[in-house]
RNA sequence: GGAAGGGUGGCUGAGUGGUCUAAGGCGCCUGACUCGAAAUCAGGAGUAGGGGCAACUCUACCGCAGGUUCGAAUCCUGUCCCUUCCGCCA
């Protein structure tokens, strides 16, 4: 979340900021302003009445301990009133914290001056692309029909045994996905110097309020419920990303600063309800709702933050690169940002036979936004502890790398030629069904 | 799922209603002594939120949340976690 600090001191540099993602939430500020003056009023008014409680209560223990019942007696029930106003007055305080929290846990980042201003997509900006597109002597096949004549990926069956939206990969389908993870994991661990991390795919609300995700897109996580014990829903949440456990590991603690970076690799499935989200009926691999994917997550020194940004876009973009696949990265534009981001680079794949760009890596800064709503800081110096930034990337989500992958490698004769780079994984040079 | 025990500072460990301002020990930092170190001695050291230009000061925090009380680390209730044993289970 927005550090209230600074929406106090530069309000109207925070509504500017706001502003720029076009979704009005600057309008919030004035709301959080006035909460937040009232609950310190409320604050500064209470303590004053228990520091006078504190005082007579140790008065009271003197006089007990000289005997003298009756004053004591008498300071008590001077001391009772004074207990029964502070009572009340700590409720008022927790409603009004718990009245700012609920709007400023609400508000969006604050998109970094390097941003490019914009309203969609259509605003966002190319910054390099690396390749080309593959040209074919045949008309390249769609990755739904390749994946079914090669038998790759069993789409009825998956929507059999889950619903739309769920893939069974099949045979050389299921290999190729499993030899691109350990691919991707085994890349950065070994160039990249990342720790591999195994995380729990479930996670709490907690987590989940730490990166971001709750309390606005609630309505996007699958919940999962113990048994047949209802009041279990909803503590524990399939994990959207392994940004949500991951992220979090540190979650409040206070971190030593040459331990700094933290860089965490992980591989999970990602579960996405894509409540209300349009073509989710779409037939294919590239929007679904479980997909796999290795998630890379670095916690940095603050004043290194965007430097750190471009490296982790570098890693991502280094397994494009070495699956010999044509890409592109975006600068997302203020009005795209994700919520938790300050700056987001995208890479985009190119899928031949979608003849269309594909999202496959959200790389991005969050500067301190995340590691303020989870309580993770590092000790800057002695006497000084801040929030370190905490970046995250895709490294990369592969449903849709599946996809430009069997599209770009295709050969004439209908086989898919493997990537030099995944043949000592899937042990074969080519892919015939 | 059942039973028992336990969660106190960086660590260890005392503390069963009132100088707890949380003892003692270990470790850490600073200083003294020393050529330097060890040993010794003295001092310091948590987190968060308020108020104040500042020196400083107030409040809260003994797993977490409530309750009792003038006053809670201490008593009561709930809850989470850990350890051991039993049951179940991959």
């Amino acid at each position: 979340m927005l550090d209230i600090k600074l929406i106090r001191e530069q309000p109207d540099f925070v509504r500017q900021r706001l502003a720029t993602r076009g979704a009005g939430d600057e309008s919030k500020i004035d709301e959080v302003l006035a909460l937040d003056d009232r609950r310190r009023k409320l604050l500064a008014e209470v303590e004053t009445l228990k520091a006078q409680r504190n005082r007579v209560s140790k008065e009271i223990g003197a006089l007990m301990g000289q005997q003298k019942t009756t004053e004591a007696d008498a300071k008590k029930q001077e001391t009772r009133e004074i207990g029964e106003r502070i009572a009340l007055l700590d409720r008022t305080v927790a409603e009004a914290e718990a009245g700012r929290d609920a709007v400023l846990l609400r508000l969006p980042n604050l998109p970094h001056a390097s941003v490019p201003p914009g309203k969609t997509g259509a605003d966002n900006r190319e910054v390099r692309a690396w390749g080309d597109k593959p040209s074919f002597s045949f008309k390249p096949g769609a990755h739904v029909e390749i994946c079914e004549r090669l038998r790759l990926v069993d789409f009825a069956r998956g929507t059999k045994l889950t619903g739309s939206g769920f893939v069974l990969f099949t045979n050389w389908g299921a290999r190729l996905e499993r030899a691109l993870i350990q691919f991707m994991l085994d890349l950065h661990i070994r160039e990249h110097g990342y720790t591999e991390v195994a995380p729990p795919f479930l996670v709490s609300g907690d987590c989940m309020l730490g990166v971001g995700q709750f309390p606005k897109f609630l309505d996007q996580a699958y919940a999962a419920r113990e048994g047949a014990d209802d009041a279990t829903l909803g503590r524990l949440f399939l994990v959207p990303t392994a940004e949500a456990p991951v992220a979090n590991i540190h979650r409040g603690e206070i971190l030593k600063v040459d331990q700094l970076p933290v860089c965490y690799c992980a591989y999970s499935p990602c579960f996405r309800a894509e409540a209300g989200a349009a073509g989710v009926g779409t037939r294919g691999l590239i929007r679904v709702h479980q997909f796999d994917k290795v998630e890379l997550i670095r916690i940095v020194k603050p004043e290194t933050g965007y430097a750190e940004l471009e490296k982790l876009a570098g890693h991502a973009e280094r397994v494009l690169q070495l699956l010999g696949l044509h890409y592109r990265v975006v600068l997302l534009c203020t009005g795209d940002l994700g919520f938790a981001s300050a700056k987001t680079y995208d890479l985009e794949v190119w899928a031949p036979g979608q003849g269309s760009y594909l999202e496959v890596s959200s790389c991005s800064n969050c500067e301190d936004f995340q590691a303020r709503r989870m309580g993770l800081r590092f000790k800057a110096d002695e006497r000084f502890n801040a929030h370190p930034h905490v970046l995250n990337g895709s490294g990369t989500a592969l449903a849709r790398l599946f996809v430009a992958l069997v599209e770009t490698w295709q050969q004439a004769d209908g086989t898919i030629a493997v990537p030099p780079v995944l043949q000592p994984y899937l042990k074969a040079e080519r892919i015939a069904g």
